[in-house]
DNA sequence: GAGCACTGC
């Protein structure tokens, strides 16, 4: 049977076991016929694939009928047990016969221009024998040449000497923005006055006359003309007059205009000038101006007066702003329990609540390898531990002591305070090491890092041979790159009893990484926090935001000072709930204490972010609306208390369509836990759950997914074949992410031509893994090199590492936005838009300004900026000179396509759909592309929203997809059959672009 | 004609 036919009986077949049938299964399930002796060898195969449950009777039948057509000449390539990679670093698992469950893929040489024997062709019948010997002595090259490679990087990685940079800038910048100076705080206050003035006085402007009316309106429906005392009548009356003159002034047309400009000044500069000619005539405005300006006063001054009848009545006159019935009916269900800080700051170290246990601290670890330490922030494990160890001598002959965080800024920032307490500079015996910046010296023994920043040290020293100490903070959250330093972490313990490993972790899930760990012990240290109330609402509310904005006006009228922090999900409902908070202040605003919103989001330009860390002005209240970025990232001081409608953005991935969307979805109990902590770091708080108590426990899961069971896997696999770890099936994961996502990870790094139809790593897939940035993008700037255009490919690359942060686009401003994007367009697509962008921006010589000018992300740029460098300092190490096309940018595109040809679509009458999956698909309204509509696109990312959209794209020539992968494309899949069907006007091929 | 939580290498 010709293997064509033969793969399309057996995707058949797998679409009736499984429901499915991925590209390279059926070659490599033949494949696996082919080297099985008997039907009974193949179901031992497949078992061990645990692919399709070889237990049920169908599926030995399968397994039968398909060892009979392939007619059981095993040819015994894949039974080359003889060359088994078994002793290579650490013992860690190898299994060369099924490695990664994925031996059988058919053979394909290095990238890009092997046309290898594709199990698409009918296998020669003659001579299969030579073919497979062919594609076997191809393979063996490769390894070596691989080996070789890695060879190369471990030579120039111990000549390499080690940078130290300890006035780092960027950890300059997050203490500046983590502090605010002193003289900020005097200037501060009459600044947010006059800030919240003048935005007052903006907006009433222009809709004033609503706004009166809404505020009779309000002021009848909430008070009613019998709890109004005599002054609040006849402010009362005084509205409506004032209401009257201005639908008169409407009507005066010119008269108007010209009052206007008089209408709204600040009184200081009106009194710094002559009064203008008319001034005389707009009293009746001028004096709305001054009984606001007064309004305000009084209402600065009645603060006290007011808190304090709170304190003291059991009924604040304020009570009466919102009526029961519009109130969000919160009931007391619960306490976190918290212990009080101490005040010295000299005895600091000495007062933490781990320094009582530090000699059993001390002991627990001498005596088990690994260690779970359970201990809430502010224990102080984190800077203390590693502390205790080097003065337990753990850092002698020359061995360090490692500390992982998931976050840089807590990585620098813990590294700092340790120096501190140490006594030594920074980068000197205390260090870090993170993405674009290692703070460390020969000297150092203490090294703060990012978790992903040991994963990659693997590759560098896979035994971690030169840490004697490793601790993993922060595992509770799971992060991908704790998830699987667990895994390696627990596997070289094995091989080095010296070696001690710590996983701290808050409360949650201890048990579960003790167990991971063959049960080691579990050590707790109780932390130091504030004590919260919790609130949870007595019937679920339907309306979060509404609920959110009423809540927020409830406790800051009945609830003593201290401000408020909002968790909601994204900008868009942040933007929304900033906007009523600040509408409902001001309709109120006569007799409502002073009250900031601020927004914080990560999408948010730093200097609208750093607003949040501004001291509250006395007398005001703060309310900080923020997203997850509150949860963990970002401290604020001051809140006392939180706001918790109970949801989150989370990120899932579809394995089946490659696709990821964001979707809110209710958070868990740990967050909601983690969120009302956030009460609780200066004093006693509050926090009100817009849920019942009852959702609590029954509808919340008890931690989030952890991102290992949602997100795309391919940089990691690339990874974990790096180190030389080829059974990513039966890899010990604390939580194995989905068979699925691992499948299509392999088959993905397959096509690209990371791995060989072995599974094993290639040349290509080696030095891919060198980039830290996802394989398709590695791949596209490996293979830039032979387009000549890596300057070029490299900043198209950083730029798409920048989570579509570099266009801002503020809502008042939306028409400029778009025009000044629209001013970057190119021929050809978003890709050289952003190139484009960029360069653009080098030739302002980076400047700010320039970017304000142009609707452009400063912060996201220098990112790119960062990204690059890296990327362009790496390209030695992958042994590739730099070259530019120049203007023609043709080359940039294909070299794009050879990184991204599986993400094609293409234009048919019904609209876009990817090439491969026939999926319906659209350009994102944002692209440069999306009036234009070419013939074949090729995308960066697929995003579900409202419908499935692709991001960033490009126009390619259908040809290109043959040129850059042959074994992915068959010439009858990119003819353009449905050419006359057409409407005209779209979808023409352009041959002469870019 | 949309509207993307947060990290990290």
């Amino acid at each position: 049977m010709a293997a064509a036919a033969l793969e399309r009986w057996v995707s058949g077949e797998l679409q009736e076991l499984l429901g499915l049938s991925g590209r390279h299964v059926p070659g490599y399930l033949v494949a696996l016929a082919r080297r099985s002796r008997s039907p009974e060898e193949l179901l031992e195969r497949l078992r061990d694939t645990e692919a399709l449950r070889v237990d049920e009777p169908r599926v030995q039948a399968f397994a039968r009928e398909l060892w009979g057509k392939v007619g059981g000449a095993w040819g015994g390539v894949g039974g080359a047990e003889g060359e088994s990679r078994r002793g290579l670093p650490l013992g860690i698992p190898l299994d060369a016969e099924h490695p990664l469950g994925f031996g059988g893929f058919p053979p394909l040489g290095s990238h890009p221009t092997h046309v290898g024997p594709s199990h698409r062709a009918p296998d020669p019948p003659e001579e299969p024998e030579a073919e497979w010997e062919a594609s076997e002595r191809e393979r063996l090259r490769d390894l070596e040449e691989r080996d070789a490679f890695a060879e190369r990087l471990r030579r120039r990685d111990r000549s390499r000497t080690v940078l130290t940079r300890p006035d780092a800038k960027a950890y300059e910048e997050a203490q500046k923005r983590l502090k605010v100076a002193e003289e900020d705080q005097k200037t501060l206050v009459p600044e947010l006055r006059k800030r919240s003035r003048r935005e007052y006085l903006a907006k009433r402007e222009q809709d004033k006359l609503e706004e009166l009316e809404a505020e009779i309106a309000d002021e009848e429906q909430l008070f009613g003309e019998e709890v109004l005392s005599g002054p609040e009548r006849s402010r009362l009356r005084y509205k409506r007059r004032l209401r009257d003159l201005a639908r008169e002034y409407k009507r005066a047309g010119e008269r108007e205009r010209l009052e206007k400009s008089q209408r709204y000044r600040m009184p200081e500069e009106r009194r710094g000038k002559q009064p203008e000619a008319g001034a005389e005539e707009a009293l009746a405005p001028r004096d709305e101006q001054r009984r606001w300006e007064e309004e305000r006063m009084e209402a600065a001054a009645l603060r006290f007066g007011a808190r304090d009848a709170a304190r003291h009545r059991p009924q604040p006159q304020y009570e009466v702003l919102l009526e029961e019935e519009h109130m969000v009916q919160f009931i007391s269900a619960s306490q976190m329990q918290g212990s009080q800080p101490q005040e010295s700051v000299q005895e600091q170290r000495r007062s933490l609540p781990i320094f009582p246990y530090r000699d059993e601290l001390v002991a627990a670890i001498a005596q088990h390898q690994v260690l779970v330490i359970e201990g809430e922030t502010g224990s102080g494990k984190t800077t203390q531990i590693p502390q205790y160890l080097h003065e337990e001598g753990y850092t002698r002959q020359g061995l360090k002591i490692g500390i992982t965080q998931p976050r840089r800024v807590a990585a620098m920032s813990v590294a700092a305070r340790v120096a501190v307490e140490m006594g030594t500079k920074l980068g000197n015996e205390v260090g870090y090491s993170i993405r674009f910046e290692d703070c460390t010296s020969e000297r150092t023994v203490l090294k703060y890092m990012t978790d992903g920043m040991l994963l990659r040290e693997f590759l560098t020293e896979p035994d971690l041979a030169s840490y004697s100490v490793l601790m993993v903070d922060e595992a509770h959250e799971r992060t991908l790159h704790t998830d699987v330093l667990f895994g390696l972490l627990k596997d070289i313990a094995r091989f080095r009893p010296q070696l001690k490993v710590l996983v701290a972790s808050a409360t949650l899930d201890t048990g579960r990484f003790a167990a991971f760990f063959d049960n080691a012990p579990v050590f707790r240290i109780p932390g130091r926090r504030f004590p919260v109330d919790i609130y949870y609402t007595k019937a679920p509310e339907a309306d979060y935001l509404e609920a959110c904005v009423v809540s927020v006006l409830q406790i800051h009228v009945t609830q003593p000072p201290g401000d408020i922090l909002v968790f909601l999900t994204g900008q868009e409902e942040i933007e929304a709930c900033v906007e009523l908070l600040q509408e409902r202040c001001r309709r109120l605003g006569s007799r409502l204490p002073e009250l900031l919103v601020l927004p914080i989001y990560a999408n948010l330009p730093s200097d609208m972010q750093a607003r949040i860390f501004q001291p509250t002005p006395p007398g005001a209240r703060k309310v900080v609306v923020a997203t997850n970025i509150a949860e963990t990232s970002v401290t604020i001081d001051g809140i006392v208390y939180v706001l918790d409608p109970g949801f989150c953005k989370q990120k899932s991935y579809s394995a089946r369509t490659g696709m990821e969307s964001l979707v809110v979805t209710p958070c868990s109990r740990a967050s909601a836990n983690q969120r009302a902590g956030r009460a609780g770091r200066v004093a006693p708080g509050k926090c009100f759950r817009l849920y019942t108590a009852w959702a609590f426990q029954h509808e919340l899961e008890e931690t989030p997914v952890p991102e290992i069971q949602r997100a795309d896997l391919g940089s990691l696999v690339l990874l974990l074949k790096s180190l030389g770890i080829n059974d990513l099936i039966h890899f010990d994961f604390l939580d194995p992410p989905p068979h699925e996502t691992l499948v299509l990870a392999l088959e993905q790094l397959y096509a690209l031509g990371a791995l060989n139809h072995m599974g094993e790593l290639t040349t290509l897939g080696r030095r891919m893994a060198e980039l830290p940035v996802e394989p398709m993008l590695a791949k596209m700037i490996l293979a830039s090199e032979q387009y000549g255009c890596t300057e070029e490919v490299l900043t198209v690359a950083a730029m798409l590492s920048v989570n579509n942060a570099v266009f801002y686009r503020p809502k008042d401003k939306v028409l400029h936005a778009d025009s000044a994007r629209r001013g970057f367009h190119l021929p050809g697509g978003d890709h050289l838009v952003l190139l484009n962008v960029y360069n653009q921006w080098v030739a302002s010589g980076h400047s700010l300004q320039w970017c304000y000018e142009h609707f452009v992300q400063a912060r996201s740029l220098r990112r790119a900026r960062d990204v690059r460098e890296q990327l362009e300092g790496l390209m030695e190490r992958v042994e590739i000179s730099p070259s530019s096309c120049g203007s023609d940018y043709s080359p940039v595109r294909k070299a794009i396509t050879a990184g991204f040809f599986y993400h094609t679509a293409r234009l048919t009458r019904g609209g876009y759909r990817t090439v491969k999956h026939q999926h319906s698909v659209f350009i994102h309204p944002n692209s440069a592309l999306f009036e234009e509509q070419p013939r074949w696109v090729l995308y960066h990312e697929l995003v579900c929203t409202t419908k499935e959209f692709m991001r960033q794209v490009i126009e390619i020539d259908s040809a290109w997809l043959l040129e850059v992968a042959p074994h992915y494309y068959q010439a009858k899949e990119l003819e353009d059959g449905s050419t006359r069907k057409m409407p005209k006007k779209v979808g023409k091929s352009r041959e002469e672009l870019g």
